[in-house]
RNA sequence: GGAGAGGUGGCCGAGAGGUCGAAGGCGCACGCCUGCUAAGCGUGUGUAGGGCUAAAACUCUACCGAGGGUUCGAAUCCCUCCCUCUCCGCCA
């Protein structure tokens, strides 16, 4: 039998295929790939019918034996032998089709909400909103890169020595920052916005990374320990996802909302070159991540609620900050829709992504089966998952660095923070 | 890492080659009865896929940690792996 792990729904892909085809091809992905899929499924089903049907006669006839005379006996199991090779040879070629259809399913992109804007990339995205103004200061502000090593907090040299390109040491009041950050998010959103908070393991299975939709398209970005097949996370949304896999939910828990802080971990393959200065894009970071399971008809609500969340986080700051509409030629392979949320940077000058919202309707439920029943009784259903930073730690704090600078190089601390990090400004080393 | 025990339905727990999808209990659902609370009685109660249906009923296939093997036939026998528990070692 096929593993209830496939991304879209075969009924749908067989039912209603142009449709299918329309809607991924906004998100670029060719309509062969959904032939593809049809074409071996058609393939699986004859020959899945003939396995049923050959089956049921041996058990048939075996259930007979014992009640026969020694030589009928004899007879009959010679049929049942043969009848079996047979068999063995329809289920090989079967298993081998059902390989095929598996891995050709968990390569097709979920189906884009209607709501979400056709576009061919992200020059085609929507600016929704813009709160706050972006900062001018009256003196030329300093990029993070070099505020952080003047007022030694952050360190990029011995980062590198360390570990190499796209790393680095947080130090003294830099590392204290970050602390302070993290643990103002996650009191923010569990006190305030109904979160749990968990702590999830950052070396997760293959089966997690499948789970979550990461493999087998972005293996290149992932680290990989070979030895034991463990993969470091680059996201807190893999081991979420994965926290409720392969149960069935009582429907009175949902909606289920989880907040977790974790350190994130990417190749970065695709983006070499990119971003190399200052703390924009390591190899490491922190990252505050929201996460919530719904029934199908409340996962709409609960994106907006989750960019609410995240943009309280940036308003508080008193970062101005805009939410952005991903389009579908950006939208990626797991959402159906997305929104980014960009806090202003005035050192480097440019809008830094800080959190992406997602609501991934049941494309990972079914790659996890997460399902959940209404009622006592009722069908099992698969859930909703949503996802959204709240906030990512780098960006945030590169943000605040050079927003909160001074004209003397000393940075002032936000009121809200200064409980968390200890101290109201960050000045230069004496 | 070493030695031993074990992994069965939402849970507990039988099952030891032949209608076993799996006794029994708990829980749960529905119904009955009972004039409060509690108890009692009855029925039902896995998932996925296929056939037949208007829909059911009905029926077929798969699933008793995972994967192989033996057999006419496996939850039951054999092999490998994974996980859990106990003891020892080691360690934050």
């Amino acid at each position: 039998m096929l593993a209830a792990a496939h991304m879209l729904d075969l009924r749908l892909i067989r039912e209603r295929t142009e449709w299918v085809k329309e809607q991924l091809a906004k998100v670029g992905c060719p309509g062969e790939d959904v032939d593809a899929v049809t074409a071996v499924d058609a393939r699986r089903r004859t020959l899945f019918q003939k396995v049923e049907a050959l089956r049921a006669r041996r058990s048939e006839i075996s259930r007979q034996i014992p009640k026969l005379s020694a030589e009928e006996r004899e007879t009959r199991k010679e049929e049942v032998r043969k009848l079996a090779a047979e068999l063995a040879a329809l289920e090989a070629e079967l298993a081998q089709v059902e390989q095929d259809l598996e891995s050709k399913l968990l390569l097709l992109p979920n189906l884009p909400d209607p709501s979400v804007p056709v576009g061919r990339d992200e020059r085609d995205n929507q600016i929704v909103r813009t709160v706050g103004e972006p900062l001018k200061p009256s003196f030329e502000p300093k990029p993070h890169w070099e505020l952080g090593p003047a007022l030694g907090i952050i360190d990029f040299e011995r980062g590198v020595k360390i570990a190499g390109s796209r790393f680095y040491i947080l130090q003294g009041w830099g590392a204290r920052l970050q602390r302070g950050l993290i643990t103002w998010m996650l009191d923010v959103h569990t006190k305030e916005h109904g979160y749990v908070e968990i702590y999830p393991p950052y070396l997760v299975k293959r089966d997690c990374l499948v789970g979550a939709g990461q493999l087998p398209r972005f293996a290149d970005n992932i680290y990989h320990d070979v030895e034991d097949d463990l993969w470091l996370i680059g996201t807190a949304e893999i081991p979420l996802t994965n926290l409720h896999r392969d149960e069935i939910l009582d429907g009175s828990r949902l909606p289920i909302s989880y907040v977790a802080y974790t350190a994130c971990f990417r190749r970065e393959k695709m983006s070499a070159g990119r971003d190399v200065r200052g703390i924009k894009r390591g190899h490491q970071f922190d990252k505050v991540e929201m996460y919530k399971l719904t029934a199908p008809e409340d996962s709409s609500a609960a994106l907006e609620q989750i960019v609410a969340d995240a943009e309280d986080i940036a308003r508080r700051l008193g970062l101005a900050y805009r939410v952005v509409l991903i389009c579908t030629g950006d939208l990626g392979a797991v959402a159906a829709k997305k929104y980014d949320l960009e806090v202003w940077a005035p050192g480097c000058a440019e809008w830094l992504e800080v959190s992406s919202c997602s609501n991934c309707t049941d494309y990972q439920a079914r790659r996890s089966n997460i399902r959940f029943r209404r009622a006592p009784g009722s069908k099992p259903e698969f859930v909703h998952t949503l996802n959204g930073s709240g906030l990512a730690l780098p960006r945030i704090m590169i943000a605040l660095l050079e927003t909160y600078q001074q004209p003397d190089g000393s940075v002032v601390i936000p009121e809200v923070l200064q409980p968390y990090v200890g101290t109201d400004r960050i000045g230069p080393p004496r």
